[in-house]
DNA sequence: AGCTCTTATGAATCATTGA
DNA sequence: GTCAATGATTCATAAGAGC
């Protein structure tokens, strides 16, 4: 697949570029913005965006490192964000936050409860969450907790109509149709109520012929380890999937903690324009070696 | 095995025997007391349950349903009754707790994000929160959602130091990848999103060659269905897992929800002692079936 | 008894239609 | 208008039947 022409600007030559922008009325398409996403959203027009996915830098007790949030200060550090994501979403988009809290002092951390309540106070609406288990990780222990397997996918909307396209994620039909459907009786053909009145029935003879089924809020996809340079927490499937699910071809995916890029190469991957941004110019460099080498696709 | 006899009294019965339980500084074990846990928890004395594991009445919008609590005076409801489980939890004991928020309204209401938060306040310690994704849900599809096909379990202590035996929840390393390859069909090969296998690549040889592994805090168990009489949205498997877990031999269990009496079933199967507590007799009548059931074991 | 094959069943949500 | 009934929608597990 052709990736074409990528375009990576420090936040000094995305603000130059940004006076004809503006002028054009067009979005900085397929472009990597280094930079704070708060200061480079702000440029940005409402209701331009289709869909954001993205794993910022999680809480972190130490401050040194790279995008280590102390956990306490977590969510006021993200609202200020999440209100331009607000804003630049279209009414119809979605914003998937992938998210998870670690232990401080052997306990699960409050701050992702806490960010869920401040944002719906936001003004989101709290559509779903995800689970990404990750089927790959290898076993550990320690004195009091297993090996953390799985993440959050938290889904935001700004409208309850939002554009979803679910064929786009179907998956084959287990084995289990080969043998139940070779024969159907009386009541496989007519619809067979529950018996705890909960209105669900059952018509078996729907399945016959079928090929395809819709997948559950439960994500089975390995994690990324090993790779080439990187170490990239976020596997490109994970934004995949919910590219695929909520924006049709050419339209804008933006990924505000883009990090190594794995939603850039995603967007691309599935013919959508992306936006990154990153505050780290390594991360901006490695993003755009990555969205633009064939071995990533 | 041999299940011994089991006690069902109703709440005055238990009232009655009470007196005696107090005198005695006796718990009443194999216990099924019919009636609201608040009111029966007040009666036992501080620190003298090893684990509490329950599935409560969840919430609900219909009223009349039975135990259909309201989402928005769920906290409200619970936190009563979460403070006697603390106060009659042993120091060194656990409280898992499985409950998973619906849909109001097109979101998922956040009244156990606020549980949470809420029982910190209340000074339990949230330590875990495990994953139980259901393997065979029955399907759903509906314009803007996918199947929930998983639940919380949600693990909250008294102190750091509680009791965990890891060894007794071990799974065969080679048994796992025999009946996975056993089972393997058209669902297992074309859903599983790994490309390669590199996430087995560096710290798993450190597993080679073991019999045993540690689990992860996803638990893949089925929901159960087809059984006789009764219908128990708790697998026996799930309470069965952290009873393991959490206690030894002759432990007391307690299940202030019992409901169909899963719970008191997987303690019995292992050997611990259980006290269950539901506010219907008809719940009460059919854990008490199942208890003493041989086909249970 | 022991094996395979068949069959019943389970914590739901939303749009639409009918009363 | 409000409320109740209806249709759509998987797969693992265990009971039961057949051999």
């Amino acid at each position: 697949m052709s990736t074409g022409s990528i375009k990576s600007v420090t936040l000094n030559e995305f603000f130059q570029q940004h006076t004809t922008f503006n002028q054009l009325n067009t979005l900085p398409l397929d472009t990597i913005i280094c930079g704070d996403c708060e200061e480079v959203l702000r440029t940005f027009p409402d209701n331009c965006i289709d869909l954001i996915v993205t794993s910022p830098p999680y809480a972190d007790q130490r401050k040194k490192t790279y995008g280590g949030i102390h956990p306490d200060l977590y969510v006021d550090w993200f609202l200020p964000r999440s209100k331009e994501f607000l804003r630049v979403l279209k009414p119809e988009g979605t914003f998937v936050l992938n998210i998870k809290e670690r232990v401080v002092d052997g306990e699960r951390h409050t701050f992702v409860l806490e960010l869920i309540l401040e944002l719906r106070k936001q003004g989101w609406l709290w559509t779903e969450e995800f689970i990404w288990s990750k089927k790959n990780c290898y076993p550990g222990k320690w004195p009091n907790r297993f090996r953390d397997s799985w993440e959050r996918c938290l889904q935001f909307n700004k409208t309850k109509k939002f554009k979803m396209f679910q064929k786009a994620v179907m998956v084959p039909i287990g084995g289990w149709s080969n043998t139940r459907l070779k024969n159907l009786n009386q009541t496989d053909l007519t619809r067979d109520e529950s018996k705890t009145k909960s209105g669900f029935g059952k018509k078996i003879a729907n399945w016959v012929g079928r090929e395809m089924v819709y997948p559950t809020n439960v994500l089975n996809i390995a994690t990324e380890c090993g790779h080439k340079n990187h170490s990239a927490a976020f596997p490109v499937g994970l934004p995949e999937w919910f590219i695929k699910l909520f924006t049709a071809k050419d339209d804008v995916v933006l990924d505000p903690f883009m990090g190594s890029g794995s939603t850039a190469v995603a967007a691309k991957k599935n013919t959508r324009y992306f936006i990154g941004i990153d505050t780290q110019p390594e991360y901006c460099k490695l993003a755009k070696e990555r969205v633009e080498s064939p071995t990533e696709y």
